[in-house]
DNA sequence: GGAGGTATCAGCCAAAAGGCTGAGAGACCA
DNA sequence: TGGTCTCTCAGCCTTTTGGCTGATACCTCC
């Protein structure tokens, strides 16, 4: 039987070790390499060929998880890429899925968990956290409050404290376009100002 | 020679998973429990007595990390708290020492690092993460940059995404007084904009 | 009793943000 | 092929915010 080849992307040492600690307990898992930033992510998956990429979505420097899946997808379909992260929030979500992840786990999990969401992914099976799935089901039931990719994607640079300048020049879209999307941001996260935003995303949407 | 025993609270399994796997490398360290909350962390910091509690600060439901250290030395329990968390915020550092803890340790920190704070901590050692440390020299350094109460006050409400007329009205001052403060309180935060304060105030002073 | 810190307020001006309407391009799907 | 969604952009106008300067009042501490 082949052992399910995996490669870690974490910036965290200890998250890495608990996970390949947890993985090895497995027969038919392998962790084959692992990475502590996004870039190193890319050069293995491609050194290794993995046959799953667990990914953390924030990673301290450099290129984020979502930025890293994008990039796995545009080079290499083969590999399917679960997220592993601590939050749980809406945006991140959206993102992910958007970026092209076949799961998404929180780091609470149980290790069945983990273990199925792996053994799913390998076979084209979407795994996730039970407190994902219920946000996502809401999210069908609402569909007038979900933010799009882009929404999301400005959402999140938002939260940094970001002017609208500053925002277009970082997703290479003009002023107006920003005023628009943060227009329906709002409208979709039912606030008035950008402050009020900000919060509602901290608190609701679970960012930082 | 006598191993250093030592106690894990934190909610992620993989965390404790991970520590438990670089820890046990260690001839000298050997960990005797974990706990995934805080009232376990308690009942079993009481029942095996371990020299070094390494803690998580953010625990998902019931006591949080700081609450579970004050609990600790509340009963004056002999044993050294090591703060275990994934971000280094003013607050959380201020509050966790405050509350007793001895180290304060990122997850992004190196074994060696971690080996060697939960050796210093049995023998009163304070040991931090560099970033931390650098932190509270800031801290001394710029005292110009502490809150006064009443900036404190504004700057809890300006999260919830208030306008300054809201402000005003809530903390019954004009407008004109609500600017003053938002001036001072910018100029101490190091921002220009609201937006950047709300980001700010939530990540590094840890409010929300 | 003066110095420094804190909290209060005013006015003026420039910049940023927000509300509104309209519109074109590309993707996707029935 | 036509409708819908998403992303993009523009112009116009109002409101809000931020920068600056200066002022009064209270408190504490030396």
């Amino acid at each position: 039987m082949n052992r399910i080849t995996v490669l870690l992307v974490d910036d965290h040492l200890v998250v890495r070790s608990g996970l390949k600690a947890l993985l090895g307990t497995q027969p038919d898992i392998e962790v084959v390499a692992e990475a502590a930033s996004g870039e190193d992510g890319l050069a293995l998956a491609e050194q290794h060929s993995p046959a799953v990429v667990v990914m953390d979505l924030a990673m301290g420097a450099g290129m984020d998880g979502i930025e890293a899946i994008k990039q796995l997808r545009r080079r290499n379909a083969k590999q399917a890429v679960l997220v592993f992260t601590t939050y749980d929030s809406d945006a991140d979500i959206v993102r992910a899925v958007d970026a092209g992840a076949m799961g998404y786990l929180l780091k609470d999990a149980a290790p069945e968990e983990i273990f199925a969401a792996i053994r799913g992914a390998v076979q084209g099976k979407s795994v996730m956290s039970a407190p994902v799935a219920s946000r996502l089901f809401q999210q069908l039931r609402n569909p007038d409050e979900v933010l799009t990719p882009r929404e999301a994607e400005l959402l999140s640079l938002l939260i940094e404290g970001l002017s609208n300048r500053e925002l277009g020049q970082r997703l290479f879209i003009s002023e107006a376009t920003v005023k628009t999307h943060l227009a329906h941001i709002y409208a979709k996260l039912g606030v008035e100002t950008r402050a009020a935003a900000i919060a509602t995303a901290i608190r609701r949407e679970g960012m930082r």
